[in-house]
DNA sequence: TTAGGGTTAG
């Protein structure tokens, strides 16, 4: 609508140049800062009443999350046009404001303006993000064919999304079967929608079947089988993408990470080498445009892996190459430091991601940091840091103070701990446990007593430690002491044999590692005997000599068997890598990549 | 009138 002053042919050719001028400079800005400044400009123009440049606007708050920005741009305009409509539903419904997208569709139609094709991808998408409430997608399905508007392609890929992320494949599967034309985009959202509903056969079916692949039909696929567990699968099919020269994008790299952190029981000859975090890296180091998301997934990536030193040079090449870090960065930089023992660094970085960055630390900066501070014996520091947290600390935060004083002895401030964790989560048998042992290695073997009569009271049990192993394929899963498996008698007599060996290379059994109030001689045992033990052995009998043993430990490894598989990676010259509940360990050569802190 | 859309994800 032109301001109401001009209305000369003369003037109004210059408000129509006013406002070409207006939309190119706007079509050129991507950051909040140019939008604010440019909308400025046209409030002192008189252009703020114009529906054209507040929908171009609107569009730019939704790309660059903008929302408060996009409610001041729309409520400015007294009779928004069906596109101004479409592009603040857009923004809402993009920026994961659902029960918003829905009020304002709401809205919408209450002023009698009649939903259109462009209107329906954002509110079903909405739908979607609200599977609790599925008869919402259905109300608008049949909206959807009120106004005849099903036969549209892209209402269709909406409401396949909509249809499986509601749990509702079957009305997916359908639609998807009754589309007379499917583009690439439908396929990747039957595809992606079969792995979601773990339907994985399904899945993989339509994928071979599929006429056409992009990239993110790949991506889909190497995504799907990583979350429905099946980490060999999606390197299998990457290796495939490779070989077929498709280029791998920032979202292959994020699947592939998370497939690289599962496959721990991985026995593939080409992932032995180095582990499959070389694979994400080349990933990264091919990738031409790396966004904060491809930094985030690397640098988390290695953190897990225990490189610290390496995430810490990724970080400053990040900030060197001027990407902004976000909160998740300075995770993942924080958890670096955390498992390298890298404090005064944390330190550092901590201070910077607010006074820098303008970021407000979340409970997981704060976790880090009192994980790694507790660590390396800052009990008080952590504690005053955990009370200088202007929230509630949440279970991670006192789960962690506690971990580091059971390590570094400290029963009294454990107790604290345990406390507040009991009171926050009453059912996590860990808690017991660590109180437990910290109980026990103080040789206070009452309280151990009380604490188990506490659990038996409230129903919780201990989740056994267990440990497993691939070999040919196949799953190997141990419990301490375990004798079940048919190779026990070879087993048992590798670990002997390899007690004897430790032995002469000088290790100590650290019996406070041990639970049970039992003598010196049988808590020995009991360590020798430990899951991860019984794991390494077999793999040892079953593998040939230099190649690398991978172990997955659902609890965190304990502290002997820590000692004792550095030692025995010298001994036997391997490689062993376990990924336990925390990290992953590399053992070489005597030294373990976490350097000790885990 | 002009512009605006759906899939994979840390």
């Amino acid at each position: 609508m032109p301001h109401p002053l001009l209305h000369s042919p003369f003037i109004n050719s210059k408000y129509r140049a006013l406002e070409e001028e207006i939309f190119s400079l706007l079509s050129k800005s991507t950051s909040l800062n140019h939008i604010t400044q440019i909308h400025a400009r046209i409030f002192t123009l008189g252009l703020h009443q114009n529906n054209f440049i507040a929908t171009k606007i609107l569009n730019l708050c939704s790309s660059t999350s903008s929302i408060n920005h996009a409610c001041l741009t729309f409520h400015h305009i007294s009779n928004p046009t069906i596109s101004l409509w479409n592009s603040f539903i857009r923004a809402l419904s993009q920026n994961d404001l659902p029960i918003e997208t829905l009020k304002i569709y709401t809205q919408m139609k209450n002023t009698q303006i009649s939903p259109d094709n462009y209107t329906f991808p954002f509110v079903l998408k909405a739908c979607a993000a609200l599977p609790q409430y599925p008869p919402l997608g259905q109300s608008i399905h049949g909206e959807v064919i009120r106004i005849g508007l099903d036969p549209d392609p892209y209402i269709r890929n909406s409401l396949i999304v909509m249809y499986s992320k509601s749990g509702y494949l079957k009305n997916a599967l359908l639609l998807f079967e009754e589309m007379p034309v499917r583009d690439t985009a439908t396929w990747n959202s039957i595809i992606a929608g079969c792995f979601r509903s773990e339907n994985v056969e399904k899945g993989r079916e339509l994928f071979d079947q599929m006429p056409e692949r992009n990239v993110v039909s790949w991506n889909t696929v190497v995504a799907g089988y990583t979350q429905n567990g099946k980490a060999s699968e999606a390197l299998r099919l990457f290796r495939r993408m490779q070989s077929e020269g498709i280029l791998p994008n920032e979202v292959t790299l994020v699947s592939i990470l998370s497939a690289c952190a599962q496959a721990g029981a991985i026995e593939i000859d080409m992932y032995s080498k180095g582990g499959s975090l070389r694979d994400a890296r080349n990933v990264f180091d091919g990738m031409v445009e790396k966004t904060v998301v491809s930094w985030n997934t690397m640098i988390s990536g290695v953190a897990m892996h225990g490189c610290g030193e390496e995430a810490v040079s990724l970080f400053e090449e990040m900030s060197n190459t001027g990407v902004e870090p976000n909160d998740i960065t300075y995770i993942g930089v924080l958890c670096a430091c955390m498992h390298a023992g890298l404090v005064e660094e944390a330190r550092m970085y901590f201070k910077q991601m607010v006074e820098k960055n303008g970021i407000t630390p979340k409970v997981e900066h704060y976790g880090c940091m009192v994980n790694l501070l507790g660590r390396v014996g800052y009990l008080i520091e952590a504690h005053e840091l955990i009370k200088s947290m202007p929230f509630s600390p949440d279970a991670s935060i006192w789960g962690a103070l506690l971990g580091a004083c059971r390590t570094h002895g400290h029963l009294e401030l454990a107790e604290h701990a345990v406390i507040c964790l009991l009171e926050l989560e009453p059912w996590n048998a860990g808690n017991y446990v660590l109180l437990s042992n910290i109980y026990a290695a103080k040789g206070h073997w009452n309280d151990v007593e009380s604490v188990r009569e506490k659990m038996k009271g409230r129903r919780v049990q201990k989740t056994p430690g267990s440990s497993s192993i691939e070999i040919d394929s196949s799953i190997h899963e141990f419990v301490i002491g375990d004798r079940s498996h048919r190779r026990s008698i070879e087993i048992y007599e590798k670990l002997d044999e390899l007690a004897m060996q430790l032995k002469l290379a000088g290790y100590v059994p650290s019996v406070d590692s041990v639970l049970h109030d039992i003598c010196e001689e049988e808590k020995e045992h009991a360590l020798n005997v430990h899951s991860e033990k019984l794991a390494i052995a077999f793999g040892l009998i079953n593998t040939s000599p230099g190649t690398t043993i991978r172990i997955i430990k659902n609890l965190r490894i304990c502290g002997d068997c820590h000692t004792a598989t550095k030692l025995i990676s010298k001994i036997v010259e391997r490689e062993i890598i376990v990924r336990d509940r925390i990290r992953f360990h590399h053992f070489k050569d005597g030294k373990c990549s976490c350097n000790d802190f885990w």
